[in-house]
DNA sequence: CGTTATACCATTGACGCCCATGAAATCCCA
DNA sequence: TGGGATTTCATGGGCGTCAATGGTATAACG
């Protein structure tokens, strides 16, 4: 399973182009489809663009397919993460264009901060990232009481 | 299996033509018709057009025949599914002609929406795609907890 | 004979693919 | 351990191809 660890910031250049991290293309490598799947943040806090390998969206298809392909409820989900989903094609250097309504959503303009979350990652703008990170860090201190429950890797970390 | 994904707006020419967008097309090239099959939406909250290829068809079919074949539920489904349906032939460019009757159902004027469902897709008229994801969206948030039990692309969904 | 449907062709704009450059990190060797 | 060589990556630009779209010709049909 990919494993998708740190962040990188990497410029995009005039036809709309971003390297992928080697990093991140690195945990790629054995999908069939040469490229990535993105889709909109549906989060009400932050606005940034979710990422992954094609494998983890069949496994999602196939999750759909299998409960009541009618429901209402699965359709909602579908629609929405399916239809908002986009595929992305890896060019020989390992770029991607993100279209213009996800780089419209995240307030892209000509720098993209690729954030490793583990099975997934994010792109977001930079500039919204350490907005998001502090405030993020101001939360965790007031929880830290219930976090402390599970072991620690340090203050800091 | 194909899996379709993302949203491409196409538009109809004056003579009712539309482009299947190519990733979908890509999608059927296996199967044994030149073509897509479409059928109404049956759903209450919205009206779009179902489509999928010849073969999700013979699933379904091979479905509804191998449980109770003579169960009112089963005739019904298959009476509405199976007689609604039309069959679309792609031209040489792979564009195809959507009949009247399901334009009029789904309300589409001279762009036509292609959604990506996973195993299958939906045609709509752009505008009301973008009022029903709003919606979707609204409802998938509120389901977010069930939902989990589905492997997660990611937090923010 | 007119009308409608189907097949064929032409345009254009976007996108994929290729190569070139430069910087930075790594490795190797003295 | 320091310095040089090599490789990897990010980045930029040019060119060819394909897809979407519009139009025209031909065939089927009333």
């Amino acid at each position: 399973m990919a494993l998708y660890l740190s962040t990188f910031i990497n410029r995009i250049d005039s036809k709309g182009r971003v390297s992928v991290p080697a990093p991140f293309r690195a945990a790629l490598v054995d999908e069939l489809y040469n490229g990535i799947v993105v889709f909109p943040s549906f989060s009400e806090i932050f606005n940034a663009v979710e990422a992954c390998g094609m494998a983890r969206m069949e496994r999602l298809s196939a999750g759909v397919d299998r409960l009541n392909p009618f429901s209402d409820e699965h359709v909602d989900f579908a629609s929405v993460i399916f239809g908002a989903s986009v595929q992305l094609p890896f060019d020989g250097e390992g770029r991607v264009i993100l279209p213009d309504h996800l780089r419209a959503h995240a307030a892209i303009d000509d720098q993209a901060a690729f954030v490793g979350r583990g099975a997934t990652f994010q792109i977001w703008e930079p500039g919204a990232l350490i907005d998001f990170q502090a405030e993020a860090q101001s939360r965790v201190r007031a929880a830290r009481a219930t976090l402390a429950l599970d072991p620690p890797p340090g203050d800091g970390a």
